[in-house]
RNA sequence: AGGGGAUUGGUGUAAUGGUAGCACGGAGGUUUCUGGUACCUUUAGUCAGAGUUCGAAUCUCUGAUCCCCUACCA
C-alpha cells in the first residue's frame, strides 16, 4: 500500500444504491441467475396474505420489490399467500389488488396464489418423508410446545420422530384425505431439536385443518405452514430476490433448508431464490398493527377501513393522497436494516410537494363571515357583478385563469378579521386595508356584532383603482400605497354551500399506547371536525379544463391559504363533500403558539 | 446453551480503509397578489472504550443500548 493518500475520485452524481440494489447489481455482474449482464432475469414478488387491508408499510415493501423489478427490466409478481383458510377472504384479495393498482405497481401476468401450488407442495413433502427428513407427529399441540424447549434450554425429540418412514407416509396421506380432526397431528421437518434457532426445532410443515378455502373449497384438509410454503412458492415462480422484513431473518436458514432438502438426491434441482430482509416502516403518531387498526374500526373510532384518518392505503386514497406522494415518501424512507421511525410530517410534506405543483387553486371560505362593500353602489348599480380573472395555479402557467364573480356582498374567513388585532396581524381589522385576492383592495370602516360580541358583518369600502387586486397608482408625491395582507373570498351572490371534513392526526401521542398500554387512550378527540357551512366558488361543481387528469379520477384542489382538499366519494352535486388532505404550512399560527 | 440483527446531526439517509455529504426540521434572511411556493445563509453527527493501520464511520476485540425469535399465524 502506498504511503500517500490516494486521490479520491471526483464527486459524481451517481445515484446512491441501497443495499438490496447493490446485491442485485453484483448478482447481475456475476451472472448468478443467468448470463452475466442479463438484467431481465431479475424477478421479485409481493406476497400478502389476503386477511386484511394494506397500509403505508406495505406500500414500502411493494415499492422496494416492484422498484427493483422495474429498474432492471425484470418481472414482478403479485402472489396471495393463502395458506390459512380460516383467516382469508376473497374480499381482501380484491381490496389488496385494487390498492396495488392504485399505487401503480403493475404485476406481471396473472395474479398468483399459493393455493395453486398445493399439489406440488404435497408431493415434495412426501419426498421429504421418504428421505427421512420429515415425520408425522401425533403429539398434542401442548406436548409439541413443551418439548420445543425455550431459548435457553434445548428441546427434546418427540417419540414420533423415529417412527418408520412408511408409517409417516401412510398417516400423511390419510391427513390429506381428511380422516383426522383438526389439531390431531402435524407433519414436521426433522432438523435439530437443540438448535439455538427456534425455527429449526423440527418446524411444523402441515397442520390438519378441515376448513373450506376461499379458492380451493373443500379439496384440502391439510394446509402448509408459512415456512414450508413460502420458499416453494418463490421457487416455483422463479423469484430471484425474495424481499421481506427483518423479522424473517431467523427464518432464512429454514427457507434455505427446505429447498436444499427437496434438492438432495434430486436430478434437476428446483430453483433456489435468495431471501433478503429489510427494516419495515414505522411512523410517529400512528401504529400499523392489524390489531390496532381493527380495534379502531370495530370500536367505531373511525368510520371504516377507508376512513381518511386511517394509515391504510384505502384511507390515504380517500384522504386525497396521490400515489406519487406515497411513492416519494417511501423513497425518502430508504432501504436499510435499521428500525427507523419516520416522522409523519415527512408524509405530509410529500403530499404537499406533489399537490403544490399539480392542484388547481380555488377559493373557499370554511368559517364564513359577511363582508359588505358599502360604496359598491356609488356611481352605479349596487347589484353590479364584476368578473375577476383568477389564476388557477401559480406553479403551472399552462393552467391559465378562470373568471370569478365579485360583488357587493362577500364571504371572508372569520379568522381573517380581528376587532383588536396585534401588530403582526396582516389581515383585516377596523381601519385596516387588505387586498382581496384578484379582487379589490378594501378598507374596514365598521363592523356589527351579535349580543355575544361575535362579529356578524364587516363593512368596508373598496378602491376602484385596485381592480384585479393590483396596486393603485402612486399618489401626488409618487408614493405607492401598500397592503400587508391578501385574503381569499367568495361572492355571496353565487357560491356553493359545502361540507368540509377537517382531519387531524388520529393519535396525540408519538407512540400510541406507550403511556397506558392502550392506544385508545391516546386518541385525538379532535381528529375529525366537520364543517357544514363552507362557501366555495361555484366553479367547484363541475370539472374544468385546468384540472389535471389525476390517475385515479379523484378531484383535488388547493383552497387558497387553507390547504389541500379532495372530493369525497360521498359527495354529490346537491351535497358536496370535501376532505382536507393536508393543511398549508402555516407560519402565522406557528408563531402564535 | 441462548441465537439472530442493528446503532452516523433533532429525524431519515450517504460515504463500501483516504475531505463525514444530502434531505427534512430548527434559526435568520430575500422574493411574493396564498403568512403557501421558490431562493439564500446558518445550525447540528460517527453509541463507548481499546486494538490494527501512515490513515478507521468503515476492519478486530470488549462493553452499552434497541429490535426480532419459544403459533398446528403470516
Amino acid at each position: 500500500m502506498s504511503n500517500t493518500p490516494t486521490e479520491r475520485a471526483p464527486e459524481t452524481d451517481k445515484p446512491q444504491r441501497h443495499f438490496i440494489q447493490q446485491i442485485v447489481d453484483s448478482d447481475i455482474e456475476s451472472g448468478k441467475w443467468g448470463s452475466p449482464g442479463d438484467r431481465s432475469v431479475v424477478k421479485t414478488r409481493f406476497p400478502p396474505e389476503p386477511n386484511g387491508y394494506l397500509h403505508i408499510g406495505h406500500a414500502k415493501a411493494i415499492h422496494i420489490s416492484y422498484g427493483i423489478a422495474q429498474e432492471f427490466g425484470g418481472t414482478f409478481n403479485l402472489r396471495f399467500d393463502d395458506t390459512n383458510p380460516v383467516k382469508e377472504e376473497t374480499h381482501y384479495v380484491e381490496s389488496i389488488a385494487g390498492d396495488l393498482e392504485w399505487l401503480g405497481a403493475k404485476w406481471d401476468g396473472e395474479i398468483k396464489y399459493a393455493s395453486d401450488y398445493f399439489d406440488r407442495m404435497y408431493e415434495w413433502a412426501m419426498e421429504l418423508i421418504e428421505k427421512d427428513l420429515a415425520y408425522v407427529d401425533e403429539s398434542t399441540p401442548e406436548e409439541i410446545r413443551s418439548m420445543r424447549g425455550s431459548v435457553e434450554v434445548p428441546g427434546t425429540p418427540s417419540p414420533y420422530r423415529v417412527r418408520p418412514i412408511e408409517e409417516s407416509k401412510a398417516q400423511f396421506a390419510r391427513m390429506k384425505n381428511g380422516e383426522f380432526p383438526d389439531g390431531s397431528m402435524v407433519l414436521r421437518a426433522k432438523i435439530d431439536m437443540a438448535s439455538p434457532n427456534m425455527n429449526l426445532r423440527d418446524p411444523v410443515m402441515y397442520r390438519v385443518l378441515n376448513a373450506p378455502h376461499h379458492r380451493t373449497g373443500s379439496t384440502w384438509h391439510i394446509y402448509p405452514m408459512y415456512d414450508w410454503a413460502h420458499g416453494l412458492e418463490d421457487s416455483i415462480e422463479g423469484i430471484t430476490h425474495s424481499l421481506c422484513s427483518l423479522e424473517f431473518e431467523d427464518h432464512r436458514p429454514l427457507y434455505d433448508w427446505f429447498i436444499n432438502a427437496i434438492n438432495t438426491e434430486r436430478d434437476e434441482p428446483i430453483h433456489h431464490p435468495q431471501q433478503i430482509e429489510f427494516a419495515r416502516l414505522a411512523m410517529s403518531y400512528t401504529n400499523m398493527s392489524k390489531r390496532y387498526m381493527r380495534e379502531l374500526v370495530e370500536g367505531d373510532h373511525v368510520s371504516g377501513w377507508d376512513d381518511p384518518r386511517m394509515i391504510t392505503i384505502a384511507g390515504h386514497r380517500r384522504r386525497g393522497y396521490t400515489p406519487k406522494a406515497i411513492k416519494d415518501f417511501v423513497s425518502i424512507v430508504g432501504v436499510t436494516k435499521f428500525n427507523a421511525v419516520m416522522d409523519v410530517s415527512r408524509l405530509e410534506g410529500a403530499i404537499r410537494d406533489d399537490l403544490n405543483k399539480r392542484a388547481p387553486r380555488r377559493m373557499a371560505v370554511l368559517d364564513p363571515i359577511k363582508l359588505v362593500i358599502t360604496n359598491w353602489g356609488d356611481g352605479g348599480d349596487e347589484s353590479r357583478v364584476e368578473m375577476m380573472d383568477v389564476i388557477n395555479n401559480p406553479e403551472d402557467d399552462s393552467a391559465g385563469k378562470r373568471s370569478v364573480k365579485f360583488g357587493k356582498e362577500l364571504w371572508i374567513e372569520r379568522e381573517d378579521f380581528m376587532i383588536d388585532p396585534p401588530k403582526k396581524f396582516f389581515r383585516l381589522g377596523p381601519d385596516r386595508e387588505v387586498r382581496l385576492r384578484c379582487g379589490y383592495w378594501v378598507r374596514c370602516h365598521d363592523y356589527e356584532t351579535d349580543s355575544d360580541g361575535n362579529v356578524t358583518t364587516i363593512h368596508c369600502t373598496y378602491d376602484p383603482e385596485t381592480k384585479g387586486g393590483n396596486n393603485p397608482p402612486p399618489d401626488e408625491e409618487g408614493k405607492v400605497r401598500k397592503v400587508k395582507g391578501t385574503l381569499h373570498w367568495v361572492y355571496a351572490g353565487d357560491c356553493v354551500n359545502a361540507e368540509v371534513r377537517l382531519f387531524d392526526r388520529l393519535y396525540n401521542a408519538e407512540k400510541p399506547g406507550k403511556a397506558t398500554g392502550n392506544h385508545l387512550d391516546d386518541l385525538n378527540p379532535d381528529s375529525l371536525v366537520i364543517n357544514t357551512n363552507a362557501k366555495i366558488e361555484t366553479s367547484i361543481l363541475e370539472r374544468t379544463p385546468d384540472e389535471p387528469d389525476w390517475v385515479d379520477g379523484i378531484r383535488r384542489f388547493q383552497f387558497e391559504r387553507i390547504g389541500y382538499f379532495c372530493v369525497d366519494r360521498e359527495s354529490t352535486i346537491d351535497a358536496p363533500v370535501f376532505n382536507r388532505t393536508a393543511t398549508l404550512k402555516d407560519s402565522w399560527s406557528k408563531q402564535n403558539r
